[in-house]
DNA sequence: ATTGTTGCAAATATTTTGCATTGTG
DNA sequence: CACAATGCAAAATATTTGCAACAAT
């Protein structure tokens, strides 16, 4: 995987930002900054990027996926009101090992999604 | 919400297995029993039983969702090789209330999903 | 020069919906 | 009968892909 300037826009992009946004919203954006980006070219780039783990996908109930250019571990809350994705800072659990035994597999990773309604919606 | 022909055999083939069907798995599964079925019914019937909370569904980071039938509070293993989905049988945990400390909203539930390669494909 | 990446548009895949008809209470 | 649910087909959404042109090393 070598440079690009559209990479590059999109990890600027996701980095300043807390929205977790959907990859529509990362395309349009892209389009602010460069209007002849298009969508295959963020879809592409969002796989490589999560594939390499430089970036995370978060999958909800509700809409399309959304991404995160925070690669700390840590999980999310989605609020069933208004669908926004929101950061945790509660401690990552440690039961991989268990899995682990149980299943007789390996495990890479985990994800931990509270869905709920935020402060606003309640 | 009444009862309906085709809502049971939904239920009654996500009781059977223990595979996690996707909406278009169910799909061809019923139309076994009832070729006439439509795949319209079946996300109808899909959404309104997971609304219920009488099926859940899973989102994963791989294709489109699967259900499960079986309601008891546990937690998913998703193989990156083959895709399969299993249940696991470790225990619940309690940080809900963490959660809802952190955020100020109210937590209805979440979803714990581990990656990794099972037994077979590792 | 070679290889990776892009934009564009078309193709897939997935899910939702309108509507006339049929099933259930 | 009244209302809910269905089948079918079309529409809406979301995502992937082929290919010729362009960018990076």
């Amino acid at each position: 995987m070598g440079y690009s300037r559209q990479r590059e826009m999109l990890l600027s992009v996701l980095k300043d930002t807390k929205s977790h946004p959907t990859a529509n919203a990362i395309y349009e954006e892209m389009r602010k900054r460069d209007p002849k980006v298009s969508l295959g070219t963020v879809y592409r780039n969002l796989a490589l990027l999560t594939e390499s783990g430089i970036i995370l996908r978060i999958d909800t109930e509700h809409d399309s996926v959304h991404y995160d250019g925070f690669t700390h571990p840590h999980y999310h809350f989605v609020c069933n009101g208004c669908g926004e994705v929101s950061d945790l800072s509660i401690n990552p659990i440690g039961i991989e090992a268990e899995v682990e035994k149980e299943t007789g597999g390996s495990v890479a990773g985990h994800t931990l999604v509270f869905y709920g309604k935020c402060k606003k919606c309640k």
